[in-house]
DNA sequence: AGATACTCTTACGTAAAAGTCAAATAAGTG
DNA sequence: CACTTATTTGACTTTTACGTAAGAGTATCT
């Protein structure tokens, strides 16, 4: 595990550009240290980076990635910010269900369009 | 099975705008048809702003919405247009996997999360 | 030393997906 | 029939998530 990561090499690995990492930041996602002015990112920022780009893959706008990446690392906290998050965190697991089911339908949709193709071009080869 | 919906019978259901269904229309997502200049949706356009909608939440945008709702509707056609839509359909099955990938993975997270906030509470009133 | 490769900040630009507003029609109701 | 409510088109605005370009600093290679 190294122990800093350049800018250029995130973009290189995650496919995405500076202006995006600097974007992060300044959406407070991520807080890379600096050498001088130069941005060092350690593993854990990352992994950050990971997380962020598996909720724009799953349509999450920023404001609520960084919402559930709050949850993440929220701090023990008192009762109250404790019940806050668990609540917070049931929402969004209902949401994700609800977003499964639709990869499911749309699963189930998207094979019976292939298994149609599927016996179409079999009626094709028969036919000709 | 109703014949017709108005317009604002379907914002109502589906918790959106007038200018949102103009718009899919627009982009030829539905295709309602007309009495005067009014437009009137039937059942058939009701299924597919469902579809939309369903795209929308997974993170599609209209470009790739207007791709999928075209793969259902695709006619007979010939060899290579099938072999195309095969290859589309199956392009779009292994992003929804990876999508499905990505909210098991999230969801384990949040329970964790939940988990961590529920022993941090018991804690608490074992402490105080 | 010069070239090459990264990096920084600042600022303006842009595409997507609607939101908002205006002005005009149309339709339904007491 | 007047009134209200729904609908239309068209145009302008907004938000999000970056893209892009300018201008300057820094580090490494040759």
């Amino acid at each position: 595990m190294r122990d800093y990561y350049t800018i250029t090499e995130l973009t290189r690995e995650f496919g995405i550009s500076t202006r995006t990492l600097r974007f992060y930041e300044d959406e407070g996602l991520i807080h890379p240290v600096r050498r001088g002015r130069t941005r060092l990112f350690r593993p854990a920022d990352r992994i950050l980076i990971k997380q962020i780009l598996r909720g724009k893959r799953l349509g999450f706008s920023i404001a609520e990635i960084r919402e559930i990446i709050q949850m993440y690392k929220a701090p023990p906290g008192e009762v109250g910010q404790l019940r806050t998050i668990i609540n917070k965190a049931a929402e969004k697991r209902e949401e994700l269900r609800q977003k499964r089911k639709d990869i499911e339908d749309t699963l189930a949709e998207l094979e019976q369009v292939e298994e149609a193709c599927l016996g179409r071009l079999a009626e094709l080869r028969v036919t000709s």
